[in-house]
DNA sequence: TTGTATGCGTTATCAC
DNA sequence: GTGATAACGCATACAA
């Protein structure tokens, strides 16, 4: 493997001045530079960044943890991280951690032992007190998932305002019994979304029953588990909020499997506005979040957090919107 | 930030008896060990891989090119590298090309700077010449897809077979008009696909109608435009063979629109048995490919590369499977 | 504008 | 079993 050395004596300059040229800097004779270009031309030679990084003691590399690959909502959020980091200079890589607090870990120590400048958490495991101590020492951020308790910056929706305007757009339609499917994890934003449904119901003067939530695990599965069971409630609900739109499309397969029209038997209203939601049939109505702009802030608070400029902690709330389809009032009816 | 001499002098030992308990090496009296482990402990000293790294020449970490992180066939891919690679001490990275060569040439950047030891592709868009250049000095491996022409290790279904195996499908079902909804970026499975299906209507005598392949882009909308103009032909196909699970499901969801009955009027069939295709109405045929051990293979082919156990190439193919659903023929009405 | 020399933090090769 | 020390490849302060 040839390296800086090689090169600086087979163009017969020494190496700080391929360095120079290496790194762009103005202090190099036009004709030294040309020469040196010629020879790392010719040799095919590679600069290692193991060395730099060392010597600079950054890797410019951005570590983006998520709890699951699949889930269809992370794509834009990654791609708006993806875009604010290469703006900047920075790479972005991605990886699983299946909620899984040890793999947390190890990921984690990536961080720790300088391999990537900074982390984002989509969905943290560790607890508010292990990231607030991590916060201190290293940059994160946490985005669209937090842990209310860590003391570091974060960018999400107001899931508590989200969940009362699903429950509210279903009461609004007339619904007295309002089911709802949530995660059995405990993620935040299922809790937030918990609470603003109750909020709703109260407001109407709806008497809240615990058989109305049905934990489930997130993806098509729980939401068809967790419906099967809601249409055994003593009082059955008449529309069903899940907090994700493949839960909402497995609880509308659950629901056809039982010949149970949508929405006329039964409304249903989904969360985040996947590209399915618009093509089920019925077509969903959702809770869309602004995933890109999530994921463009979180990657520009990290980037802050990094280069030191901003040293208090950061709380940015963006702006979900109802996006109302056939799964809850049918327009071919109402028109 | 403390390092490893820090350590050493806190404990009154050598650098090196550090970096022997740090590296679980044997030659050290327990004594020692015990007494280094607590100054780590105490001091909170993290280890610096940069350095290690530099110093071995080596990462220990994968990086995995992925053309668009929202594809849901991805997922279960990337689960079996990750599996693998976590087995064998390495970890995982993915990053998004979108299918973009500028940025798949910058995340090979990182390969040739040696930060990742080896990179697993999964839709390459440099040219096979490129691709063999690499090859020659950088371990590199192609999943799923691949070019023909690389001189590199790979693994993969045999895709004309499987295009093959989903038309003679829908001809054993009686149709003889066969609509294609393929990939208009002309990945090399989506022409081995169609190799596939040309070849079955070959075989069934039937006369292929260049109108019966919509060329489109990966995704609902591509699934959806290509069946509107599929349902324009001077000679209308009664069924639709699909390179994606979700582009089955914009083409039914076409078909919806239109008020044709699937799969009485026409028949749909899709590729990959992503979660989504149990879960649509009608539940859609599709293609399987073995997800986890494509990746999970690939892993291992790429390891080995590292390790220099396996020098030439090697060219792997694994099994696919038809599963019959209801976009095809209903069942229902069968028994 | 260019060269010399030092150090980033670690591992590994020698000695002892 | 342990310590001294030389790399790994690069960037940079300082000198020229």
């Amino acid at each position: 493997m040839t390296n800086i050395q090689d090169v600086a004596k087979a163009a017969g300059v020494s190496v700080a001045t391929v360095s120079r040229v290496l790194n762009d800097q103005s202090s190099v004779a036009p004709a030294t530079r040309e020469k040196v270009q010629k020879v790392i031309q010719d040799l095919g030679y590679e600069r290692n960044l193991l060395g730099r990084n060392l010597r600079r003691s950054e890797t410019k590399m951005i570590l983006v943890l998520l709890q699951n690959l699949s889930n269809p909502f992370y794509s834009k959020v990654v791609q708006g991280m993806e875009d604010v980091g290469h703006q900047n200079g920075y790479n972005v890589m991605v990886c699983n951690t299946d909620l899984d607090e040890q793999r947390e870990k190890l990921y984690l120590d990536l961080l720790k032992s300088k391999l990537v400048d900074g982390v984002i958490f989509t969905a943290p495991t560790l607890s508010g007190a292990a990231l607030s101590e991590v916060a201190k020492h290293y940059p994160i951020v946490q985005c669209s998932e937090y842990k209310e308790k860590a003391q570091a910056s974060r960018v999400s929706i107001d899931n508590v305002e989200a969940g009362y305007c699903a429950t509210r757009h279903l009461i609004e339609l007339g619904h007295t019994k309002i089911g709802m499917i949530s995660g059995k994890n405990r993620l935040p934003s299922a809790i937030d979304r918990e609470k603003g449904y109750k909020k709703a119901l109260k407001e109407a003067g709806i008497t809240f029953r615990s058989e109305w939530i049905q934990n489930e695990s997130y993806g098509f599965q729980g939401g068809f588990r967790g419906t099967k069971r809601l249409l055994k409630s003593e009082v059955k609900p008449t529309a069903i909020f899940a907090i994700s739109d493949i839960m909402a499309i497995g609880s509308m397969k659950a629901l056809k499997e039982e010949d149970i029209s949508i929405p006329r038997e039964m409304a249903v209203i989904g969360f985040d506005n996947t590209g399915i939601s618009g093509m089920y049939d019925p077509a969903l109505t959702t809770i869309a979040q602004p995933r890109y702009e999530l994921g463009a802030t979180a990657m520009d608070l990290l980037l802050q957090k990094i280069r030191g400029e901003e040293k208090k902690i950061q709380h940015k709330i963006l702006k979900h919107e109802l996006i109302i389809r056939d799964s809850t009032t049918r327009k071919k009816l109402l028109e």
